[in-house]
RNA sequence: UGUCCGAUGGUGUAAUGGCAACACUGCAGAUUUUGAUUCUGCCUUUCCAGGUUCGAAUCCUGGUCGGACAACCA
């Protein structure tokens, strides 16, 4: 109807505070991962929601580290977040890390325990989950539950300063064993955890839970909007209580629904099994759905941008379809990206008529999508390599590739006709003979001939080996979490194929590391950082779409 | 037999009481020295039942279905 663009559920909420001047007309966002993972393609869409939206209001965005688990957090992780999020095109206005506010944090529970709102409890895991009820049925009180407030501050400071082992003790806020928000059910707000922490050291022995973390963190930031995923709705009363009970800056949280992918899986923790168990190759294996993996894989910043902008923000569950990540990464390299030949398959042809030891120099278009490109020189004599594919013995309807007795053309190159192939012993066909057409040169072209194929190639003598892996998608179901069984058992056992012995025109020598390609009938490729002692190794991003292919399967 | 959230084409997302639309996918065609790109056309949609209203995808009631919540994880 309108022809302005319509805003989702959050931009409105944002633009209505800030005209209304809700906070003082001040926006500031944050994003907060916790330091125990790569990120992935679904914390992008966080990424670009909560950097986006400050952006599009005249805010800002924090980059906060939720790192009150140091078990499970290392500094690897933090470096990792770090170079994505700036990758994908993003700067924070500060770096925090909620362990830079531990001692206010401690100060805090102090505070909470005063107002006889927390106590100490001396109960195990297991007397404190059977305690907690259901959700469907109320919890029952702790027995330590009604200590005096000097008793609590002395046992807390006492846990504090070392004198309990890990799980002896915990300090939990006294709000309703019988809520029906089971957050709400004296929720744990420190445990005893003797471990060193990747920013304190070994100052604290006590760490704060997430909850009694996080809305304090965004409070203390004066963080006027905190967004998170859905699954954080039932705790945002316990969030909005801590911070009405401390007297804090009454920061507002909302959710949105996360992002879901089909043929992949997107939890840390699963993504840490396939690393562990050698899955795949790492954190930043080009399968991988981590923004590491995506960028290996040869995806951009502007495509996975493009990709969030075109998913939408709303609350309800959805499962994108990685059709329209593939779609986003081929409208932003049909644009940008050089072309070249690469042959992955290599058939020998030789052309008949061709005068031996000549050697010609082509032109060939580096982007016909952007005529400020150019061209490049592509060497072309009596000898080249076609794509096994690219022939068959016995042409069937509609194929108009190569054939005995067809004619296709060499892309920007000379029309051929096939006229005989050579077999080895047992059958494969090792060469095809041709003849060219000289008037037909590319670009000059009188010979009057139409050839409805065109074909990739290189020419013998001059095409460098290469190799390029070929990658399909990491499981073979939609939905590998929803399935029975051990999601690791739907892994597509192609997902990978290796090709060693392809050859690329020579104009490829002088690509670097992330570079990126269209290789001309075949897809989009990039460098791969394992490309060493000379040999170039492509990653292919995504395959051209491929009209062919799909009318041969019906 | 709880609380909270959600339900619009195959997948997503709009429409904010007034003609259900956009993108992706799919199908058909045109163009093409990439069976790519581009262009054109087409298929396909408001969970159900009541109610309010001149008028309901939208508001109300009741159902149905789906999701989240019972870690000393975040």
């Amino acid at each position: 109807m309108s022809t302005e663009k319509s805003l989702n559920f959050l931009e409105e909420i944002v633009k209505e505070d800030v005209t209304s001047g809700k906070h003082g007309g001040r926006l500031l966002t944050r994003f907060p991962p916790e330091p125990n993972g790569y990120l992935h393609i679904g914390h992008s869409k966080s990424i670009c929601l909560n950097f986006g939206l400050a952006q599009q209001f005249g805010g800002q965005t924090n980059l906060r580290f939720d790192d009150t688990n140091p078990v499970t957090e290392d500094t690897e992780y933090v470096d990792s977040i770090m170079e994505d999020i700036a990758w994908l095109g993003f700067k924070w206005a500060n770096v925090f890390y909620a362990s830079d506010y531990f001692d206010q944090l401690y100060n805090f529970a102090v505070k909470l325990i005063e107002q006889g709102l927390a106590y100490v409890d001396d109960s195990s895991a297991e007397e404190i989950a059977a305690l907690k009820g259901t959700p469907t049925e109320p919890g029952k009180d702790s027995p330590f539950r009604s200590r005096s407030i000097e008793e609590n501050l002395s046992l807390f400071t006492r846990m504090r300063n070392g004198e309990f082992k890990d799980g002896e003790k915990v300090l939990r806020a006294k709000i309703d064993m019988a809520s029906p928000n089971m957050h709400l059910r004296d929720p744990l707000m420190y445990r005893i955890k003797h471990a060193h922490h990747h920013r304190t050291g070994d100052k604290w022995c006590i760490y704060p839970m997430y909850d009694f973390a996080h809305g304090q963190s965004d409070a203390i930031e004066n963080i006027t909007h905190s967004i998170c995923t859905l699954e954080f709705e039932v705790h945002r009363p316990l969030y909005e209580w801590f911070i009405k009970k401390l007297d804090l800056y009454p920061s507002r949280q909302y959710e949105f629904a996360r992002l879901n992918l089909n043929y992949t899986v997107m939890s840390k923790r699963k993504l840490l099994q396939l690393v562990n168990e050698k899955h795949v190759t790492g954190w930043d294996d080009p399968r991988m759905p981590t923004i590491s993996g995506l960028r290996r894989r040869g995806y951009t910043p502007e495509s996975i941008r493009a990709f969030a902008e075109k998913v939408g923000v709303s609350r309800r569950d959805n499962i994108i379809d990685v059709g329209l990540l593939e779609f986003c990464i081929r409208e932003d390299l049909n644009k940008n990206s050089l072309r070249a030949m690469v042959v992955m398959d290599p058939l020998k042809l030789i052309i008949t008529n061709y005068e031996e030891g000549k050697t010609e120099i082509l032109k060939g278009e580096n982007n016909p999508e952007d005529e400020q490109s150019g061209t490049r020189d592509i060497p072309f004599s009596r000898e080249l390599f076609i794509e096994h594919e690219d022939f068959k013995e016995v042409a069937e309807k509609k194929y108009f590739r190569l054939a005995p007795g067809l004619m296709v053309r060499l892309k920007s190159a000379y029309i051929i006709r096939c006229d005989s192939f050579v077999n080895d012993e047992s059958g494969n066909i090792i060469e095809v003979h041709c003849t060219y057409f000289p008037e037909s040169r590319s670009g000059s072209d009188t010979s009057g001939l139409q050839a409805k194929g065109v074909i990739h190639w290189v020419e013998a003598n001059t095409a460098i080996p290469v190799e390029v892996r070929l990658y399909d998608r990491l499981f073979g179901v939609e939905d590998p979490s929803s399935e029975e069984g051990d999601f690791k058992s739907y892994l597509n056992p192609h997902s990978l194929d290796m090709k060693s012995k392809a050859l690329g025109e020579p104009s490829l020598k002088k690509a670097a590391v992330g570079d990126k390609f269209q290789f001309l009938r075949k897809g989009y490729f990039c460098v791969d950082r394992d490309s060493v002692g000379g040999k170039l190794i492509f990653n292919r991003t995504v395959p051209l779409k491929d009209s062919w292919a799909k009318e041969q399967k019906k």
